[in-house]
DNA sequence: CGCCTGACTGAGG
DNA sequence: CCCTCAGCCAGGC
């Protein structure tokens, strides 16, 4: 098992309900700076299961620029649109509003909260 | 080694 | 808001 991925899984797990963060900032979250690509490939593979008996939360996931990476008509588009909306997410269109929706990690994640690496 | 491909990003026009 | 472009980095061939 590739352990970047599951640095990278486990930094989604963080992502609280209701909130949507970025392949970027999860990269540099789970210390793996630059590499927003990477998450994005890695989100292929998350574990339907999800990892420790917890869901990965893979629909929290998007764009720097607040828009869902899937291409709008996809049923992948269609389905991550959908889960947002269920937890209370406003998406109008592709976007979502960072400003409002946008994960802002505090002091204490930072601290305590995060894995180690 | 080169060349191409991504669930990407930030700056510009 | 749209589009382009350079930069990005792991992988595949």
């Amino acid at each position: 098992m590739n352990e970047q991925y599951v640095k990278i899984w486990k930094t989604i797990q963080l992502i609280p309900v209701g909130k949507v963060s970025s392949y970027g900032q999860i990269a540099d979250l789970a210390g793996l700076p630059g590499r927003a690509r990477l998450v994005g490939k890695c989100l292929k593979f998350v574990p339907s299961g999800g990892l420790d008996n917890k869901p990965v939360p893979w629909h929290r996931v998007i764009r720097s620029s607040g828009e869902i990476a899937f291409s709008p008509g996809s049923d992948e588009f269609a389905n991550q649109r959908a889960l947002l909306i269920d937890e209370g997410i406003t998406v109008k269109g592709k976007r979502v509003s960072i400003k409002e929706f946008g994960w802002v990690v505090d002091l204490e994640n930072i601290l305590f909260i995060l894995p180690d690496h």
